[in-house]
DNA sequence: ATGTAC
């Protein structure tokens, strides 16, 4: 019987090679007992039905001589297991929703979860809530870093001045509409060039594959809560480490992640953690982890990787292309990673950090967390807090659904009211309004022993990805 | 968030 045969009539996968061995013994003892009668041969459908009976009752083939072992891994497999979960901390719980705790505290029965924390934009998502931060002990979890793997910000700071934003919006405007493209599956029309593209893609299956893909879709920027933008970023006062004066600059603002590549990549592997899930932790579902020890982990683990320097090469190109266009020198810039996860010490232990909607924040350590198309950004130091596992949010959150937001807003009324507030939306949808996320300034609030605030940004040329169906986008 | 098929 082939592997396909077998999963078909419940064996486990972790239990294939098991059961097949059992197999090849059953028949070969099967031989040496029926010699000479040529009667009781084990085949075709009867040694089917013979697994069959294993699987539906392994307790009643512990002394059978070939399917011993199968037994026992699967009697094991079938044992509840009674371990204490992990606990973790929440920042702003008043603003999250039921199912994002749940979610977490699912995560908390991961066997090898070892930290966890809540970060105040929590919400519902696969498997482990946005805003959740695990931190596990040999193990990695494709949900836990999230479908867009490095999904992520980056600010450079231009050396314009600000009126030219009042005077000249066309030029920006432009400047958007030139330099990235948005929508699911979109790529540009010349094919755009980084040295990520020089790197190793046969890393894995899976992203050699989907290089040519991941090559078009350099430079894109997608759909859902992605967007790029300028805007207006004031220092209140100097900051060293940026090199900049108190005083306000014009910024470029980007968000988004590895496209189509690292999705491929998060269910590639997420499938096969999935189908390696042990019965008694079935419940964990997309939580499913892969051990680092096994090739897979370490596949799905340089595959992460390489997605990370593609995310960031993306980010890199939208930049200069925009900056370019603009006819502009970056003289300064915060980027981060908030769907990733990083090998890191904490309590003087080696873990897996998983970040899925998440700032790293570490003490000194800068990142960029976003509000809506109208609502501030902040520039932010991390103030390593290790009950937070040195994190942060990764935005406001959401507080209501795409599909609620469509009921209650028109886009086009939304977007004329921005424009009074002086605030251009080129293009967007009724799921990205500003009253679909939480408040920022609230968000913030919740997480001052997590960051310092070093500047803040406030949005003035707003691009997201439009819905076809709408003829003003 | 993504993009296509046991």
């Amino acid at each position: 019987m082939n592997s396909r045969q077998l999963l078909k009539i419940g064996v486990p996968e972790y239990c294939l090679k098991t059961a097949k061995t059992a197999i090849q013994n059953k028949v070969a003892e099967e031989k040496v007992n029926g010699k000479g009668s040529g009667a009781g041969k084990v085949r075709g459908k009867a040694l089917k039905e013979l697994v069959q009976a294993v699987v539906a009752q392994p307790e009643a083939f512990l002394e059978d001589l070939s399917f011993r072992q199968l037994a026992l891994e699967l009697i094991e497999d079938n044992r509840e297991e009674v371990f204490e979960p992990i606990d973790y901390q929440v920042w702003g719980k008043e603003g999250i929703d039921e199912g994002a705790f749940s979610q977490m505290d699912l995560a908390c029965h991961v066997p090898s979860a070892r930290g966890a924390a809540l970060m105040p934009d929590a919400h519902l998502g696969y498997g482990l809530p946005i805003g959740g931060v695990l931190a596990l002990e040999d193990a990695v979890i494709p949900y836990a870093v999230g479908v867009d793997i490095a999904c992520r910000m980056k600010l450079s700071v231009l050396d314009i001045s600000v009126d030219a934003l009042d005077q000249k919006p066309h030029q920006f405007v432009d400047a958007l509409n030139r330099g990235t493209v948005f929508g699911v599956g979109a790529a540009h029309e010349k094919r755009q060039y980084h040295g990520v593209m020089d790197q190793d893609w046969t890393v894995s299956k899976v992203t050699r594959e989907k290089k040519d893909r991941a090559w078009k879709q350099l430079g894109s920027s997608g759909s859902g809560n992605h967007f790029v933008e300028f805007g207006v970023l004031t220092f209140t006062e100097a900051d060293a480490e940026l090199g900049l004066e108190a005083g306000e600059y014009v910024a470029l603002l980007s968000h988004s992640g590895s496209r189509g590549a690292g999705a491929a990549v998060c269910s590639t592997y997420s499938s096969i953690a999935q189908a390696r899930l042990h019965k008694r932790h079935h419940k964990l579902g997309r939580l499913a982890w892969l051990e680092m020890d096994s090739e897979a982990g370490q596949e799905y683990w340089a595959a992460m990787n390489l997605m990370g320097e593609y995310a960031a090469a993306n980010h890199a190109v939208i930049h200069q292309n925009v900056s370019e266009i603009l006819g502009s020198k970056v003289v300064s810039g915060v980027e981060n990673h908030h769907n990733f996860a990083w090998k890191e010490e904490h309590d003087g232990k080696e873990f897996y950090v998983h970040r899925k909607g998440a700032t790293p924040a570490a003490a000194g350590e800068l990142g960029v967390i976003p509000g809506s198309m109208a609502d501030p950004a902040f520039v932010v130091r991390g103030k390593g807090n290790p009950a937070s596992l040195n994190s942060a949010s990764h935005g406001a959150g959401r507080c209501m659904s795409r599909n609620k937001a469509k009921d209650k807003y028109r886009w086009k009324a939304v977007r004329n009211d921005l424009a009074k507030r002086g605030i251009t939306v080129i293009s967007a949808g009724a799921d990205e309004v500003p009253g679909v996320y939480k408040n920022i300034m609230e968000v913030m609030a919740e997480q001052q022993d997590l960051v310092d605030i070093v500047a803040r940004f406030n949005p003035k040329v707003v691009k997201m990805c439009g819905d076809g169906s709408r003829a003003e986008d």
